[in-house]
RNA sequence: UGACCCAUGGUGUAAUGGUAGCACUUCUGAUUUUGGUUCAGCCAGUUAAGGUUCGAAUCCUUAUGGGUCAACCA
């Protein structure tokens, strides 16, 4: 497992889950070790609230001088695939963790639990059932209702190992017989009222191929993993709550040892603006809402990795998010300023112009061309500087001008001084429009004392604003992809209609005829850069050096665009 | 009208019977050749009612509110 950055060392103060693994340790439960795992069933792809899990089930493994396991959960051949398996491997190694001695699957396991099956049909407590799934949840009951017994609830064992076998043999179609165990069907716990522990399924597995046509359900298989891995604390999330006393049944009929696994449950990550369950992001995904599970706007490890988080981000961010069992909801501001307090410190500084217009500056000598000089992170001297070219042609950001300014407009006006970052103070003088009063240049004259460094007194006036810019001749074309929320609705999944109304249309902007300094062709796919007073952004995949593009990644914070809002 | 879980500023999370703290957000100010960063500060909280105790966010009771559970999914 890789450094924490002084960042991410830990607080005195214990999440709940750590309390109990400290006491455990004290008391020398399992000889004071400490085993964890991230269990994923590998039918889709990970997202922001899985890396919650792995951030706590690797962490509190580093924490405690303990061992975290990767085990994928593959007990249902009809949902799952290898695809997953790799993407999921290269999502935890990404997040910075590695995983304890080699992956596991719980279908290493099946020969195991097979064996532990007919244990239970041996010693009475699991039961050969006939009946069909219907008429197996009409016997459910109700929550308030005691279920009713099967008719073939007391089969003998002899008779139920015959059938057991069969079905393992292939004689019986899907669906045609399954394994329940004998627990109590007037349970409050709707889990405990003959839970199913195998199932016909006659379809290739991932790993074992033909070699099984029955396969056995989460419930018989989780506890028991858990077992024959070592696992210490298995940490969970909420829902499985309920499971807890079948978790322990099992092992209960099946283990004498004093080692026994805890199942832990904890409140899953809920984020303001987005989605997290699989289903529904795989809906966005078949219906073209987005484009793929790595879109940029997707809460999936894959879509923010590509928009450009760093794992360090989002590792800041599980920590600070804590561990709870109370229902939650994270703003996702909170995950801005994580990923915008990382790159602050990493990203270069490059200027882009993304909405441009030209600025011709008259009092400049023209086909004149100067080298003027910009560090490349303020927060990081070492990462030194760089030339940019100036010349009497530039573009600036349309933004960076208005005729009708009010008052709290630091930025350019006619007659109005700003610094162009790193060069010259200039003054807007005119202003040349089309036919449809657009403005297509703006003319400016330029202070030639006030050359950024160069230590004159013209060069220490103070004016209101600065701003970024590019040099006409060497500034190199861009597209740039703008990300905002995905959803406009704080929690699109809470609400009656459906959650996909809520979908906000702007979600994805793309820009073409934004305009880089020369120093952009330096940069390879993914590297990450601030552009500058505009936010973070990086190389996207699809970019070639024919045609560059970039995503962003967050903006910077905006007081402008604050004040602007109340008008 | 069951069982189980949960309840601390707008959001999240601490305080483990003894001064309710931290972070994000909002807002204010200082610094700034990024309206960024940094720094300083403001506003703002124990769901309610009883009980135990010298003392309760914490323990007990009840109420209220929220969540989970009736897949041959995990």
């Amino acid at each position: 497992m890789d450094d924490l950055t002084p960042n991410e060392e830990k607080t005195t103060s214990l999440n709940f889950i750590e309390s109990i693994i400290e006491k455990d340790i004290q008391n020398h439960k399992n000889e004071g070790r400490v085993q964890t795992r991230f269990p994923p069933e590998p039918n889709g792809y990970l997202h922001i609230g899985h890396a919650k899990s792995i951030c706590l089930n690797f962490g509190l493994a580093q924490r405690f001088n303990g061992k975290c396991n990767l085990r994928f959960d593959d007990t249902n051949p009809v949902k799952e695939d290898v695809e997953y398996v790799d993407s999921m491997m290269e999502d935890v190694r990404w997040l910075g963790f590695e995983w304890y001695g080699d992956v596991h699957y719980a279908s290493d396991y099946f020969d195991q639990l097979y064996a532990w099956a007919e244990k239970m049909i041996i010693k009475g407590s699991a039961y050969v059932d006939d009946q069909t799934s219907e008429q197996i949840a009409s016997q459910k009951g109700t929550p308030t209702l005691a279920g009713q017994a099967s008719p073939y609830r007391n089969r003998t064992s002899a008779e139920n190992l015959d059938l057991f076998r069969r079905m393992k043999n292939g004689e019986f179609k899907d669906g045609e017989k399954i394994l329940r165990a004998k627990v109590d069907m007037a349970s409050p716990n709707m889990h405990m009222r003959d839970p199913i522990m195998y199932r016909i399924i006659h379809k290739e597995h991932h790993r074992t191929g033909n070699k099984w046509c029955i396969y056995p359900m989460y419930d018989f298989t989780h506890g028991q993993s858990d077992y024959l891995e070592g696992i210490t604390h298995s940490v969970c999330t909420l829902e499985f709550e309920v499971h807890r006393p079948l978790y322990n049944w099992y092992l209960d009929q099946l283990i004498d040892t004093e080692y026994r696994p805890q199942q832990i449950e904890f409140a899953r990550l809920n984020l303001s603006y987005t989605v997290m369950s699989k289903r529904k992001l795989l809906e966005l995904v078949q219906n073209k809402q987005v484009n793929g599970w790595d879109d940029p706007r997707m809460p999936t490890v894959c879509g923010m990795r590509r928009r450009g988080y760093t794992a360090e981000a989002i590792r800041a961010f599980a920590d600070r998010i804590g561990v709870a069992k109370r229902d939650n909801v994270i703003d996702v501001s909170l995950l801005e300023f994580c990923v915008r307090e990382d790159l602050n410190k990493k990203a270069d500084r490059l200027m882009t112009v993304l909405d441009p217009v030209k600025l011709v500056i008259e009092n400049y000598p023209a086909g004149k061309i100067e080298q003027v000089s910009l560090e490349n992170n303020p927060e990081d001297e070492s990462r030194g500087s760089r030339e940019m070219p100036f010349g009497r042609e530039l573009f600036i950001e349309r933004s960076d001008f208005m005729e009708d300014a009010p008052k709290k407009f630091f930025r350019l006006t006619v007659g109005g001084e700003v610094r162009l970052k790193g060069a010259y103070i200039i003054k807007a003088e005119k202003l040349v429009k089309d036919a449809n009063g657009t403005i297509t240049e703006i003319h400016c004259s330029y202070d030639a004392e006030s050359r950024s460094g160069s230590g004159t007194e013209a060069s220490q006036r103070k004016v209101k604003a600065t701003i970024h810019w590019v040099e006409a001749s060497h500034a190199v074309p861009i597209e740039v992809r703008l990300y905002d929320r995905l959803f406009n609705n704080e929690d699109p999944g809470g609400q009656n209609e459906d959650f996909k109304n809520y979908l906000n249309p702007d979600s994805l902007q793309v820009l073409n005829g934004c305009l880089a300094e020369p120093a952009i062709r330096d940069l390879k796919t993914q590297d990450r850069v601030q552009f500058q007073r505009q936010g973070y952004f990086c190389v996207d995949l699809d970019s070639k050096p024919e045609h560059i593009i970039f995503n962003r990644t967050v903006t910077l914070k905006d007081e402008w665009a604050k004040i602007n809002a109340k008008e």
